[in-house]
DNA sequence: ACAAATTTTTAGATTTGTCTAAATTTTAAT
DNA sequence: ATTAAAATTTAGACAAATCTAAAAATTTGT
């Protein structure tokens, strides 16, 4: 990859956007909308159109003009070498300096931006290659294939299931705080006892003990089904 | 030091101007000119003349027309802080992800700039507090004091004289690689054997082995003597 | 299908950090 | 003490990334 590091230069601000393409794109291969960047990116939809015609300059989009943008297979592998860096710097925070998972985020985006390839495999080395980051977001390796786990959202779970607590959708502070104190952690084993028809709310079993969770967490929890 | 990352932002290349300033000024207290810090960042002039009236302004440095700058005891604390920064991720680099001494400048110039006090913080414990860093440089505490250690170049000691190595004044890749190369490293026992008028090249005594070596590598080792 | 609402783009301006070329100040030499 | 040389600053320009306001295209509602 030296190429990347030297030959193409990619400024933090062209990361960004390259990241944030790719997250609105969600694998489907539609077009993200110039407003639908600059909402998520908290900044003006002509600001959006002038970057989009830059990144397809430089070929990491295909933009067409008042349809919007999608990513190129080069701009695909940019997104996920950005987002390998990101998930593998989170890790490093929680595993080796014991940062907890509301506070990763914030120094990880600045972390992510650092260009050294010998850097971001020697942290992962370092970490044993791990697959899946703190929030149970799957890591993509050096040649960015990841894998996906089979999951599906507590709140769509069927009464009587049991599973395992892999993943968070909301990954806001508050969220994941409230998750702590209520000691709601990943690898737990969850099994839904009840759903309350009325807001749909559910009583569960989590490591033995009994706990009652609004349809607002459970929307927001992911559970891997035991086998 | 919430003050630092929040009210007052930095950017990166102030912080890169107010380094090099804290560099040249060397602990004396008189001017940097504008051409020695446009040399030193391969820059020009006119530009070090732009950012000299903006860091003024943001209290960095003290500013006088054709005269130079100064670091205020404020752009001293931050240049420390950026130092202490640099000189603590290269020992990460070094410890933690085995890179040699000649690799870790380059990515340490880009982790200098990390926004987030107890990131660097954890770092520092995590390498249980070192006070020198790979080239033996002293890295200074949370509170911006560091003990320069008492050493003196290897071409300046007297025959028959012992001593530890401590730290290169050179530290360019190609000299260190030339140092591990000829086993040379930090914390060696060196004796000067014998001193050759003509060109100024030592015999010297390196861990038991007998070793010749020229004037240009005896005038950028550290060496503290014993005892 | 057509007017209204929404989305997107264009045009022109701003900020940061840089440059070149010209003007000014300081330093050095005789 | 003048003048020549060197260093420094000013003025004006440029690229990147952003903004606002206005224009153009698309979508939506009836």
């Amino acid at each position: 990859m030296y190429f990347w590091e030297n030959y193409f230069f990619v400024t933090r601000s062209e990361e960004n956007y390259i990241k944030t393409i790719f997250h609105l794109g969600d694998n489907s291969s539609d077009l993200v909308s110039t407003n639908a960047i600059a909402e998520q990116m908290d900044t003006k939809p002509s600001s959006v159109t002038d970057m989009a015609k830059k990144l397809a300059e430089k070929g990491f989009v295909n933009y067409k003009k008042y349809q919007g943008v999608s990513l190129t297979d080069f701009g695909i592998n940019t997104a996920l070498s950005i987002i390998r860096k990101h998930r593998l710097w989170e890790v490093f925070l929680v595993e080796k300096l014991d940062f907890s998972w509301d506070e990763v985020h914030e120094v990880a985006e600045q972390l992510e931006h650092i260009k050294s390839e010998k850097l971001i495999d020697s942290i992962d080395a370092l970490l044993d290659f791990p697959k899946y980051d703190p929030h149970g977001d799957p890591i993509p390796s050096k040649d960015g294939k990841f894998m996906e786990r089979h999951k599906q959202l507590l709140s769509d779970m069927a009464l009587k299931t049991e599973g395992v607590c892999v993943g968070v959708k909301d990954t806001s502070a508050a969220f994941l705080k409230f998750l702590d104190k209520n000691r709601i952690a990943l690898g737990n084993t969850i099994k839904v006892l009840e759903k309350e028809d009325f807001d749909q709310s559910l009583h569960i079993q989590m490591e033995g003990k009994e706990l009652h969770i609004s349809h607002q967490i459970a929307s927001n929890l992911y559970i891997k089904k035991n086998d």
